[in-house]
DNA sequence: ATGAAAGCGCTAACAC
DNA sequence: GTGTTAGCGCTTTCAT
């Protein structure tokens, strides 16, 4: 009979029953199902457990009864001040049901998503992806093995929970109208996002409505030099006020113009999105409401409850958004 | 004999071995030990698993060779820009190495802290504990159970990654001596932080040594808010110039100046720590450079070391640091 | 209320 | 080079 060194994890549920002089079924039942057995007992082997340092391995519990107690949340980028708040919230929305989260950063890329979503699959019990790229038909595919909940995009059949910024969105164009521009720019995120698509057809659809030019103007990934550099197309396109995909290429312009000398508010109106930098800004930005923690709170939710009762109805959730007006919004200079 | 509905995860390697008409001993090495066997029969099988859709099953792999795969990083805040770039860069050399991240964020709590680590410990290869405000103690006991690596903590016989904030923040006494300052201020963070107590003890010595007076504020958790609210201290100290904790706080004072008409820097000098958002903010900020990216990379490689090669020597890097001048450090007013 | 035992899917001795 | 087989530590059915 082979004998090679097995990797021992410590304490194992043997050791306690032999201490505690029970069974092994019974030390696994004085943790997981604790009322079917006496009080005494459950007493006894946890004082006993706790005596010894004895601590469930987990991989023996997931193959005994396939799960996991994880989840995973992709993210496009952590460094984008948007998701940090929602990764926090779903930590802590996560570690009540006693769930530990797998934290994927995709590089913006859809490629890496996949890859990402394939390394935590076997091994999480369900997902949360953010604003992810990846196609519906690979979201699907994934759903089709996993829980998936999705923020910040809409895939038909999946729950997910979207933050609905057109309401902000066209708040903000009716708030420039009124402060007298006539031509803006809109300074678009990336392309397979969900939410720049959004945002971009709201802009689109306002300023048409309220007889106003717009221009748009891809960044690509949104950041702070992309922001910065996109600055010369902005004045080119002769715009006197320009919306940004988020706060951080907002910032990024913010920083553009006052190095071509174009004060803010007085030569141009900016208006940022997310609300994540806008109020530590100087000046202080225009944006639109996003509340990121909320929307993370909730998709935990939707997936913690889709996990205990065992795939639910797909619950979809929109929360809506409004202008928070700044200082970096003023009347159209000439 | 028990028939109940056990769960499945779907393709199992039998079911490969089946398909390929090999042993499931094969099908693993063919996976894992791929030199052992005929090239041929590694693509054969390799291919009728694809062709099956087969994963190999994480659990039960960790419980037959008490490795997990996973590591656990955990920060205290990922919402404070420091963390995210260091999130980044440890994902992606773990994921060179095969590694999934768990990630904690501990909400700057020592007891949060204590609580996610007992949480990864059963699941995880390693940790990566990132400024780590636990006791010396408990932070052996972990090591004692896994390989752990600390970021910006020191704590004898535990692998390290040190940025020395010290040379920054001596430079920038010495520049803020010589632009004629003589009395100071720094804004302090958590007294737990290591990171602290180094900066706090490097400002205090430099500023003896220059013939200057420094004045302690406690600002506690280093937030945004935390350093706008820390100016009226600030001011009532009679200080001309301010070092921060980090950046983030700087910026909060930066506004916080800015509410109360103290121009920066021409009434007041004010430098951060981290370089995280000093080349954002208006005007930009003097600050010491940290690299935390760096940090990262350096803090993963140690870790996948250790695995790799079973507890090898405790490496402790330390990466140095500079001042990086901006606009906020000007000459002493009056 | 508790115990005995099968088996989750995989890996690694060992035999051939 | 490949097969056989004994577990890794846990949960759960079934029996008592």
């Amino acid at each position: 009979m082979p004998t090679r060194p097995r990797p021992s994890s410590g304490v194992t549920i043997g050791d306690v029953a032999a201490a505690a002089d029970v069974s092994r079924a019974t030390v696994s039942r004085a943790f997981s199902r604790p009322e079917l057995l006496r009080p005494e007992t459950v007493d006894h082997v946890k004082a006993v457990a706790e005596r010894l340092g004895y601590t469930a391995n987990r991989a023996a519990q997931a193959l005994s009864t396939g799960r996991f107690g994880n989840i995973a949340m992709v993210v496009p980028d952590v460094a984008n001040p948007f998701f940090p708040p929602m990764v926090r919230t779903v930590q802590s929305r996560a570690e009540q049901a006693d769930l530990a989260v797998f934290l994927g950063d995709a590089d913006e890329s859809a490629e890496r998503e996949a890859k990402l979503a394939a390394r935590f699959s076997p091994q999480v019990d369900g997902f949360i992806l953010a604003s992810p790229r990846l196609s519906a038909e690979r979201i699907w595919e994934l759903a089709d093995k996993r829980p998936v909940v999705l923020v910040n995009r809409d895939v038909e059949g999946i729950p997910r929970v979207l933050i609905d910024s057109s309401g902000g969105m066209t708040e903000g164009v009716v708030h420039l109208k009124r402060l007298g521009h006539r031509r803006i720019a809109y300074l678009a995120g990336p392309r397979d996002s969900w939410s720049d698509q959004q945002r971009r057809s709201a802009i689109t659809r306002a300023a048409a409505a309220a007889g106003m030019e717009v221009e748009v103007i891809e960044v690509g990934r949104p950041s702070y030099t992309a922001g910065r550099s996109a600055v010369s197309a902005l004045v080119a396109a002769g715009a006197t006020a320009a919306v940004a995909f988020d706060d951080v290429v907002s910032q990024g312009v913010l920083a553009g113009l006052e190095l071509r000398d174009i004060a803010v508010p007085r030569d141009f109106s900016l208006m940022g999105c997310d609300d994540t930098l806008a109020a530590l800004t100087t000046p202080a930005m225009t944006s639109v409401s996003a509340a990121s923690a909320a929307a993370g709170t909730a998709a935990a939710d939707l997936l913690v409850r889709m996990l205990e009762t065992g795939r639910a109805e797909p619950e979809r959730l929109t929360v809506a958004t409004h202008l928070v007006v700044r200082a970096t919004t003023g009347p159209a200079a000439g």
